[in-house]
DNA sequence: AACCTTTATCGTAATATTGCAATATTAAAT
DNA sequence: ATTTAATATTGCAATATTACGATAAAGGTT
């Protein structure tokens, strides 16, 4: 086996998932902050961001792209990669959402 | 190779994709989304609500442990977990933050 | 003590991820 | 047309994840 079974849950738990999962390497994140950073869209140059050779930085970037965090354009012959604000709003909705039913728990923890 | 060089990023950005990463599979978040819905610690009971073996999702509770999303406290025969809400605070901020920084963006995408 | 319940660990198979050198692709520049 | 620059793809090795049967461990119950 060793094949997750995505069929057995919601798909709204599988969508966060994906998303999360894209998130869980921290070259991903360090992608995602740049790319908010420079409060634009990155055309070329996340490559030198980053200290992993550039095949690495194109597998976590299509990674990213597949997980619909971010998008690319090409412009020329270069791609214009930015955040997709729908995937972190997706998150942040997400987390303040369980955050607030954390907060309202009667906290009757052992 | 293939171990993640965690080395060449920030404390900052290994916390979150640790977290992030526990979070990537769809029965550590039903496994978290249910903790939430119960409203206190449970104590057993929780493999009876994933459609996976015993062994399987004691170990995603491990994962979830050493992540620091939940919390394990052994009673009697039994084991409590609940969420670690840190956490998930950790993980709301986190997006709430970027998800500011996205909205107050000159938008100036291609 | 013998048994049951609950959870963890071991062992293992199937699959996925991580990283990079080598190479390919694409489009602009000369 | 050739060169240059940016990005993607291929192929591969090392490692990690996912899942579960079998078994162990720990604490109640009878």
């Amino acid at each position: 086996m060793g094949a997750t079974k995505t069929e057995y849950f919601t798909n709204k738990q599988n969508t966060i998932a994906i998303l999360a999962k894209a998130l869980g390497h921290p070259a991903r994140i360090a992608i995602v902050e740049y790319l908010i950073k420079v409060d634009t869209c990155i055309c070329g140059d996340i490559v030198n961001e980053l200290p992993l050779a550039q095949p690495t930085v194109s597998q976590h970037l299509k990674e990213l792209k597949n997980a619909g965090l971010i998008k690319g354009n090409i412009e020329g012959n270069a791609i214009c990669y930015c955040i997709d604000d729908k995937a972190i709003e997706k998150l942040q909705t997400y987390f303040a959402n369980i955050s607030t039913k954390l907060t309202n728990k009667k906290n009757n923890c052992c």
